[in-house]
DNA sequence: CGCAGCCTTGACAAATGTCAACAAACGTGG
DNA sequence: CCACGTTTGTTGACATTTGTCAAGGCTGCG
């Protein structure tokens, strides 16, 4: 593993203020990998043998259900996923796949949950990397059952918007259909949803995302903290 | 505090491994009190002051944007609710009230983080506690973005069944409305479902369900552990 | 250059919500 | 215990939202 790898673990909050010694005991059991796009890195209901790492790349949290499929989340670097499988010892709720070429790095889950027993101060980041992910899922299922499609379409943009350091021209980080499926509607429902919010001011072409008029789509959207601020 | 009311807090999975005399702790700062139905007990955004147990009655999670509300969770004795709030010690994410008469206890968010820092087994419990949180949203999630209202209306029922002990008739433990919103739709909508799943055998008068056909149903809903199972 | 996958568009269908009317259930005060 | 008024549940007609299917254009990559 490379030292600048490691140091940016370190450097999650997850694994800031553990022990030194504790933290290499998680490095000893470590692996990391290469993976190329489109891999299926972890099966929804399959045992859970390690937490992931994202350390380059991105990857797709999904779902499927009787034949159809849904995005949960993209994880992108540096950080975690499947940590409450991980501290439960239950299988996994979510598969994922590489979205891109990925280096993903695999600690044991047996080794994170030796160490979450004998390190209290790991313990507590524990915790608290939960209860925010927990949180984080709770705006989600508000977001879902509270707004129409435009509704989540135009908050997510103003999201993206603040993400990019209040530019009002930045990049969509997913492919529309991903984006679709993340936002809870169909590839063509996305479509119709962007031309919906240009008399907002909102021109999407390719990839590009122009706000030519904040305050409409702001009037519009009406977005909150406690659905939108991801460190709410 | 009633000494049985004592005794069933303790039992809880969150309080059950925990040092004597750090659970006196927590329960010399406690309140306990009864409230009649219809009072909010807590408010979304509002800084959070106490870890809230029902011991009695019942208590509506729901959250409001934009003139919209919708009903979260339904918490029933005994358990707690808002811990992933209390931990992280930042402002109620979801609304509280009673649905019925009910009696709360109420234990001082402080004296929550107080004993989490110097009690090592209780903030294991807390680990535990928020993972089968967070597995619980996620499931909400997939159950929202992957089923259509009827098919989440048929396995409720099916959820329901199980509960009562895979009993083919049962009271369903919420007034329609509240159900309906649970479940993510209208109550026009939900008594339309409920007609809808008149050919797979559902009856249901009043508060009480009958299934008649249990095979159909179930071929319908297509249940699954990953979505459907509370312990999962 | 040509294929494959993505995106868009139109026409249509299905799902869900809204509004209004009424019926049924519930609780309260007489 | 009944009468009344309020709330909840149901139904019909209709509107809106969202999904489906099919076609065609665009784009990126081998």
């Amino acid at each position: 593993m490379k030292p600048i790898d490691i140091q940016e673990i370190r450097s999650l909050a997850l694994f800031r203020e553990m022990a030194d010694i504790n933290f290499e005991t998680l490095l000893r059991g470590a692996y990391i990998q290469n993976f190329p796009p489109q891999i299926e890195l972890i099966t929804e209901d399959e045992p859970c043998d390690f937490l992931h790492i994202v350390v380059e790349g991105s990857v797709e949290l999904f779902s499927r259900w009787n034949g159809r499929e849904t995005v949960m989340a993209t994880v992108r670097p540096v950080s975690t996923f499947i940590l409450a499988a991980v501290i439960k010892d239950s299988p996994y709720l979510m598969s994922a796949r590489t979205h891109e070429k990925s280096r993903i790095i695999l600690l044991p889950s047996k080794d994170v949950r030796a160490v979450f027993d004998i390190d209290n101060i790991f313990a507590r980041s524990v915790v608290n990397e939960l209860a925010q992910c927990y949180r984080s899922v709770v705006k989600t299922t508000k977001n879902l059952k509270l707004r129409t499609s435009i509704e989540r379409l135009a908050n997510y943009l103003l999201r993206q918007y603040k993400f990019a350091g209040n530019a009002v021209e930045f990049e969509l980080k997913m492919e529309k259909r991903l984006l679709a499926s993340y936002l809870g509607m169909t590839p063509e429902n996305l479509s119709r949803a962007i031309k919906a919010l240009q008399p907002y001011g909102v021109q999407v072409s390719g990839s590009r995302v122009t706000i030519s008029n904040l305050a409409d789509l702001i009037a519009f959207a009406k977005p909150t903290t406690s659905i939108d601020d991801p460190t709410y």
